[in-house]
DNA sequence: GAATTGTCACCAG
DNA sequence: CTGGTGACAATTC
């Protein structure tokens, strides 16, 4: 049996998304520029699914994402459905738990871990499907410095600066 | 910031 | 196994 998956697009503050979810929670959310480049990628990432498009259905969802997005402190109930290795799924986890406005080196992410190299959290995060939701954006070098982020590092440095003022602002 | 080097897991061949 | 590579890290300029 395939699932089905459905997809919409949004629009953010920080571009345009494209949100997916199953039944038991959103499968992927990216950052796109252009839709049809967007759609096409996107079947072939869940070849074995069911894919539609349901802009309505997932509209709700897409409101929530664009709260998150706004108002990063204002918290999320998104249910996710994670689908990785369970190595990513574990890093991916971990990053979740990461306060909002608080950062983490890939190296200190590593050690919690038992990892030995920074590069092994690396892969996992960089393969992370599904934006904001998972905090990958939180993650940096060890100096504080931005170093990539898959969807482009201006986004990157924007989320992260949005969520440490909406954090000062909100004392 | 940018370049340089050490390192290590991962992947293609 | 070999060689290329990277969302790293520490150093250096």
């Amino acid at each position: 049996m395939s699932d089905v998956i459905r997809y919409a697009f949004g629009k953010t503050s920080l571009g345009d998304v494209l949100v997916a979810a199953s039944d038991k929670g959103v499968v992927a959310l990216e950052f796109v520029d252009d839709r049809d480049v967007a759609e096409e990628l996107f079947h072939s990432r869940f070849p074995a699914a069911d894919v539609v498009s349901d802009q309505e259905g997932l509209s709700l969802l897409l409101s929530r994402i664009r709260r998150i997005v706004d108002q990063p402190h204002s918290g999320s109930d998104v249910d996710l459905d994670l689908r990785g290795t369970p190595y990513e799924i574990r890093v991916w986890n971990l990053l979740r738990k990461i306060a909002v406005g608080e950062t983490m080196s890939y190296g200190a992410l590593a050690a919690k871990l038992g990892t030995r190299d920074a590069r092994d959290v690396t892969k996992a995060i960089s393969t992370n499907p599904i934006a904001i939701l998972v905090p990958c954006h939180r993650v940096l070098k060890k100096d504080g410095s931005i170093s990539g982020y898959r969807w482009g590092v201006r986004r990157k440095r924007a989320l992260l600066e949005r969520e440490q003022l909406g954090l000062r602002s909100r004392k």
